[in-house]
DNA sequence: GAAAAGAACGAACGGTCGTGCTATTAATTC
DNA sequence: GAATTAATAGCACGACCGTTCGTTCTTTTC
């Protein structure tokens, strides 16, 4: 006799319908996407489409915190399992670079913020969040890397996450104007040469500049 | 006998048409620049302001027109008088600041970027062409800066290009997202950092510490 | 099995979108 | 001032938008 089934159904097309709302979302921003298309995608009428959701915001909000869950997972999570200073913040780097070339329709992400950052409500209160958050991540993760040496002991963490999420707006916009490939060259360059100017005091200039150097 | 009039009244209110435009533009993305918003602003008619375009994609070619316009006459024009070298990119990363932070509705050309970068079309196009022109212009002062020996031989114009573009990619999220005034000391902290890591030799410490190993 | 609950459909609503078309009004030319 | 041309208004069209509602089909529960 089976109880309950795992995954009520309901919430698997929900999923379903999330998987594809992402696609379009981050194709045509989070602001367009429609109700309409996102049926004709996933197979279902509208207004069937419609009922998971109860408003368009929230399908919309949905979709962000997907996409801010993938995001973890993709580059957070495998960042906090290397151990604590610049191997850490090299792998988040790393996986931020990663996480924008794979997305090759772009992250949905920093297309939502272009979108909210002057159009006041719920969904930027979101985005300004998320972004907070991952900043916050990422300014941490720098911090240790001061406090263990690798890093200048004046440098600030604040700082640094500001100018490592300029190096990956830059990575971002490149990739999806010009060339992928050169681009992600250039951002490991800059985050190198980041590293190198914000290194202990140069005994002899032994600054590793290796992306994820240990 | 008042031969022609100076502005024969259809593009003078063309022009206070585009003005408008700009501003919706700038707030709602050149993609949420829709006519009937744009009519009731103006005060104007929708079929009375559509006349003047023909089509919708010609009035959002014209505003992107617009905006490069005034972002070259509010950047580039006063960055060329000054003499080459890092007096003028000093310039263009103040004026492009400046730009950031005064256009407090936003940048609409980074706006704009995030709508058409995975759209193709004539906008896409047109986008592209001017952030290539503008990445060209920025890239030749920086070499103006090499040749003048006021930055390292080696250095990558282009490199530095891109990196000088993260940082005004980044400024202008943390304007919109956070702190105008904060970020704006972040940005300017950031360009002093990238200059002087490309300064030339300074006796000590030659090893040039692999921002653009050779 | 029957009964209750959940999921999806299809049609329709009021609105806005971009875009034509035809008048009407204003500005320019002679 | 009359003739010509440009500029704007008004109206209507078809398409799509998010949303609602009542119905039907499927799944779960007893």
């Amino acid at each position: 006799m089976i109880c309950k089934p795992a995954t009520p159904k309901g919430e698997a097309t929900r999923d379903l319908i999330l998987d594809h709302a992402y696609v379009i979302a981050a194709r045509n921003g989070v602001e367009g996407l429609s109700i309409g298309d996102l049926a004709t995608a996933v197979g279902m009428s509208k207004s069937g489409v419609f009922a998971h959701f109860g408003s368009r915001q929230d399908l919309q909000l949905a979709v962000l915190q997907v996409a801010a869950s993938r995001f973890g997972e993709a580059v957070l999570i495998p960042a906090l399992r290397k151990p604590r200073g610049l191997a850490r913040l090299g792998e988040i780097v790393n996986g931020w670079f990663d996480w924008v070339r794979d997305n090759r329709t772009g992250c949905l992400i920093m297309g939502a913020v272009s979108e909210y950052d002057s159009r006041p409500g719920p969904l930027r209160d979101n985005v300004v969040a998320m972004i907070e958050r991952w900043r916050g991540d990422t300014a941490r993760a720098a911090m240790h890397a001061i406090e263990a040496g690798q890093l200048r002991a004046d440098a600030d963490p604040r700082q640094l996450a500001f100018e490592i999420f300029g190096i990956a707006l830059a990575l971002h916009q490149d990739t999806r104007l010009f060339d992928p490939k050169s681009s992600r060259k250039r951002a490991e360059r800059a985050y190198a040469g980041l590293i190198a100017a914000n290194s202990p005091a140069p005994g002899a200039c032994t600054a590793t500049p290796s992306i994820s150097a240990a």
